[in-house]
DNA sequence: CAGAATCCCGGAAGATACTG
DNA sequence: CAGTATCTTCCGGGATTCTG
């Protein structure tokens, strides 16, 4: 895992950088749109392709694909396909993605306690810049 | 915010839902490029603009100003201007800013310990799609 | 130094239509 | 049902230039 060569000097900071960086490759994969929402309906149990567009609601099969197809890239989840008549397909997380949730229902917590000082603080400031009536 | 008809029948699922909608608006906001890598070299203590530009490496003025400037509107940042003759401005992190530390790190945490397996998956699951040469 | 303004391109993502 | 293919729109974000 750890860098044989990356020697931290001061480790404080370019252990930070290095973090940071990884941490931006994490939100990279999971920060776009739809991931957490999939993974978070997942981890309920296995789902279908349509089961999973109409729990998320608002997603495109294009988009729902592509979030799938990316998150069982990075074997997040597995995708099942039972070939009977009707197609049938199941989505399901794996341990790995199961271990996801523990960070993400960490950030979780932090937006459920702060979300209102952040919409505060955004009217706040959007009043800074437009302090009468601006059409 | 809730809709008035959709009454949740089952409370563990809608609140789920709602849970991931926190947390997707969470990670709109530090899920872009640069937020996240600002706030953490942020924690080390305030910085000026340039500094700022060159520590995170490869952030366009444009996009440090617009970065900063979302994370002033959320609260997480305060902005000092010193009038003074070379204008000088210190970016420094809010409490609440610091606060974002713990969920981001654990988020950072888990990349690290899992950007192996990953990694891993990912050349899987492409070997997978291209078994052999495939012009 | 710290931005604001403008131009521009590529990729993200929605809508729609077709298929096994 | 579970996709794939295509078309189009939108906007994130880089490069550059101008200013107080």
């Amino acid at each position: 895992m750890i860098p044989s060569k990356n020697a931290p000097a001061d480790p404080g900071l370019d252990h930070l950088h290095t973090d940071c960086r990884r941490v931006g490759e994490v939100l990279a994969r999971i920060g776009d749109k739809w991931s957490v929402l999939t993974v978070m309906l997942l981890r309920k149990g296995p789902r279908r392709f349509n089961e999973l567009k109409r729990e998320i609601g608002g997603i495109s099969q294009r988009m729902l694909t592509f979030t799938l197809r990316g998150l069982e890239r990075d074997g997040l989840v597995t995708r099942t396909v039972f070939a009977t008549v009707p197609p049938r397909v199941d989505y399901e997380l794996t341990p790995l993605g199961h271990s996801l949730r523990e960070p993400v229902e960490g950030l979780g917590n932090w937006a459920f306690a702060h979300i209102a000082s952040i919409e505060s603080a955004r009217r706040a400031f959007d009043e800074r810049q437009s302090p009468k009536g601006e059409t």
